[in-house]
DNA sequence: TAGTATGCCTATCAAGTCAATAGGCTAATA
DNA sequence: TATTAGCCTATTGACTTGATAGGCATACTA
């Protein structure tokens, strides 16, 4: 499965979030600003991820959004599903598409696409917002070393 | 990436055509019908596919397509990659379009969109279409087994 | 209590992609 | 020379996706 745009962006949402998560919420403009999503695209998101009760919201003056659990405790691969869907490389692999194929009973190919499943899914499961945050630090001592050397 | 219908296509056609490889072309009627392939949408991926080098073709009576290598040498990636592109979870992985990502320079998840395409990128580089034939004799013997028990 | 800042909601749109079909042309064989 | 097959180009309809518009509800502050 590809991760569509929207995905993406609920992602950084999630991500900018996690890198405050203990302090004041956050405004959408202010999320949209840092991680270059349309404001209004970003709003809709935002609204779909506090239902899923990732996010939570304060309304008015130095209203926003918080992060619900702590960034540790949220693989990317949840938000992935909830935002795409689940991760199917083919459509009769999906959810209520198993009756789409019409050779499925001895399709040659299922065992296959179900190794591809699981191995993408291993992958985004297995990573949770922390390991991002953790690889960017890094990745910032790493370059502030190159030019220290 | 989700592996598109036409892809699935030229996977069953290459399928099909490697159940005989050695024997007289099939016609596009032919693999249609054992396919379940809509058969002028057939005849399209066929024609890419000769283009590829993957399937030559005989026209006039007694014509049909037929398989250029043999089954073991084709890796299923390869044709999934010819027909649908690069494997990428994310459009800025592709091959064009790295400037598409506002943040490309420092994306905290790059490393991950790596990891995933490397993941489902070895599944489909490692299956060839000998191994689904295997795969579909043995799980032939298997179901007969069952029966005679 | 008034005003303003913020999120909340619904509808709508434009563009692109995908799957599929139509219709005529070309080559090879009987 | 008639027929059988593949070859080629164009076009269509449906669907999905990304994005925007505009007004409403709530909460804080003066």
């Amino acid at each position: 499965m590809s991760v569509s745009r929207k995905c993406q962006y609920a992602l950084r949402a999630i991500f900018e979030l996690a890198k405050r998560h203990d302090q004041m919420p956050m405004r959408i403009a202010d999320i949209a600003k840092a991680q270059a999503i349309p404001p209004k695209f970003l709003e809709l998101i935002l609204g779909q991820l506090r239902q899923g009760g990732f996010v939570a919201s304060r309304r008015g003056r130095g209203g926003g959004y918080l992060l619900v659990a702590q960034p540790g405790d949220i693989p990317v691969g949840q938000i992935i599903r909830f935002i795409d869907g689940p991760m199917a490389p083919v459509a009769c692999l999906a959810d209520g598409n198993e009756a789409d194929c019409p050779l499925r009973a001895n399709c040659a190919f299922m065992a296959m696409w179900i190794k591809a499943r699981d191995a993408v899914a291993a992958v985004y499961d297995e990573t949770t917002f922390q390991d991002l945050l953790d690889a960017e630090a890094n990745d910032r001592k790493g370059r502030a070393g190159e030019y220290t050397i």
